[in-house]
DNA sequence: ATTTAATTAGGAATAGTTCCTAATAATGAA
DNA sequence: TTCATTATTAGGAACTATTCCTAATTAAAT
């Protein structure tokens, strides 16, 4: 909620409209803990906008990378979208898809390293860890 | 080169068969420094056995994907491929593509952590970072 | 209220990947 | 070696997430 204000006023300064179909995507985003995909983003939105479409949403979702209010990360060929941007790890359950979030501060460690080391220039980050969560772990040593 | 012989011999003791497919895209994975995508390897393979499909190219990365002898990673949506298995770091550029490898032992400590922090049971690790390698950097300061 | 240029809805097009099936060939047995 | 069995393959169709296209709409400046 509290950010809101902010990415709105950034994009008008930019010049761009803010518009409905805009304002609900970033609502969205900002309140779910969820890493939602481009579709299921589109169905939630759509229960207030019926009339919004999939392409404006991956639109939305490309100007909101682009500003670098949203990281986009990959699940089994399928993006996922995430407004917490901060370094963090992402813990992917492999059973029932689930993306955790662990704040980590030794990562920036490693970035510094690993472009020291490389000569990269870098610009993106992202750590992904893949197995089963609590959850789901318990079924499987069942 | 030296673990052909393994690779061959661990897929022949859990009764799979040794195809001249088969043999080609594990040689050509374990000789390349590159991190190739389903199509290159396939063109690559081509060029010795010309009917091989892109269909077995995708099957048998599967199958070494299932035993652990190949990662895969996502780049724009694309699937990439390495037989580097050891824990590193990938940094891939976004205007080349090339992906550089990196060692980094601290990777290690912070799967340890993250697993005791969220109890989950990690079975498969991405450690990515992009931006720009040296070469195509200068580029972009000139 | 009017203008104008960015944005949108909707669907068609694209591209990477998976799926399907008859034909082929690796392997073990005789 | 020859034969039988059955995994594997080639080729292309089907699928799916994403991008592209265009006329209609609308945010925002005047």
């Amino acid at each position: 909620m509290q950010q809101m204000e902010q990415i709105v006023s950034s994009l008008r300064e930019e010049g761009f409209r803010i518009t409905p179909q805009r304002m609900a995507i970033v609502d969205y985003l900002l309140k779910t803990e969820d890493h939602p995909s481009a579709e299921l983003i589109h169905k939630v939105i759509r229960k207030r906008y019926p009339m919004v479409s999939l392409s404006t949403v991956y639109k939305t979702l490309d100007l909101l990378k682009d500003k670098k209010l949203v990281n986009e990360m990959d699940v089994d060929g399928e993006a996922r979208f995430d407004a917490h941007t901060d370094e963090h790890i992402n813990l992917v359950c492999m059973n029932c898809g689930k993306i955790e979030d662990i704040d980590e501060e030794s990562l920036r460690e490693i970035q510094v390293k690993a472009a020291r080391k490389s000569k990269y220039l870098i610009l993106k980050s992202s750590f992904e860890l893949s197995g089963y969560c609590s959850d789901c772990k318990s079924k499987f040593q069942a």
